[in-house]
DNA sequence: CTGTGTGCAAAGCTTTTGCACTACT
DNA sequence: AGTAGTGCAAAAGCTTTGCACACAG
């Protein structure tokens, strides 16, 4: 698979691509997501949060919140949901699952190659697919 | 497989189940117990907090969910991760998956025979695996 | 009587709402 | 000038903490 372009720091580049999502490309929603796209990762409300805000306090929390929310909405990104009341955001959209090491927190993608998932039950009637997550949960070796 | 014998909303079978799981047996967990273990299902903290407090107000939200936490510590229950912000208990503890159906927020049992995961991903190095969680989201069909 | 365990009010989080403001048409 | 879209303070909601009380040894 060819590396996504999305990736990248450059204000400009991140313009257009909130524009091919449909989404107004405002200096909050440049900010937020200049650290989303700097490299596929997961992180934390909170996390972005702090790095958008390093230098002056420039995006209001609530804004950080909504923004994810309307990037989600618009398939820039994706929530991947770990442990109660705490939810990374993914800025890798390819179908793909994770790894999530309890004892250090650690959020890992796994390789597609490596996962194979024969997911072969009935959906219920009436309803169509709209995704499939994995979370492999693992433990340091004690 | 034997039905899971657990299922049951005699207290005092219930303070025995309690007793296996290494809690003791104190009311407030005997009230809470007996809306889980009614029967195989899927509650939030807040459904659970209403059932038990119907009649009156007998256990406080606090300790609803202190309790969950610890019973889900003592595998007496499972939580299952949907949504952000929404945490489902579940008092099937059997290793099984979820149809979750994002219009009517139903979540459902994939039964075991259905659901075949090949998975077979090396796991990270030093760890080892602790539980694979499957949510298999649908919507109905428009 | 001492030490561990328990329940819950209050505190501390995370997330959403409602509205003043902005900026396109 | 009107209307749809935006950002954020305040509100709401969810979960944990810390401590007074209860209970077992």
């Amino acid at each position: 698979m060819k590396f996504d372009t999305k990736y990248t720091s450059d204000r400009n580049q991140i313009k257009h691509v909130l524009e091919n999502h449909n989404i107004r490309p405002t200096s909050q929603r440049i900010d937020i997501a200049r650290v989303l796209l700097a490299k596929p990762q997961h992180l934390s409300a909170e996390e972005i949060f702090s790095q958008v805000n390093k230098k002056d306090d420039l995006v209001s929390k609530a804004t950080v919140y909504n923004t994810l929310n309307l990037f989600v909405d618009e398939d820039l990104i994706k929530q991947v949901l770990i442990d109660s009341s705490y939810v990374f955001y993914d800025s890798n959209t390819e179908p793909h699952h994770h790894f999530y090491n309890e004892d250090t927190g650690l959020l890992q993608d796994i390789d597609d190659q490596e996962m194979l998932v024969r997911a072969t039950p009935k959906l219920p009637k009436d309803t169509v697919l709209t995704g499939i997550d994995v979370v492999i949960r693992v433990k340091n070796q004690s």
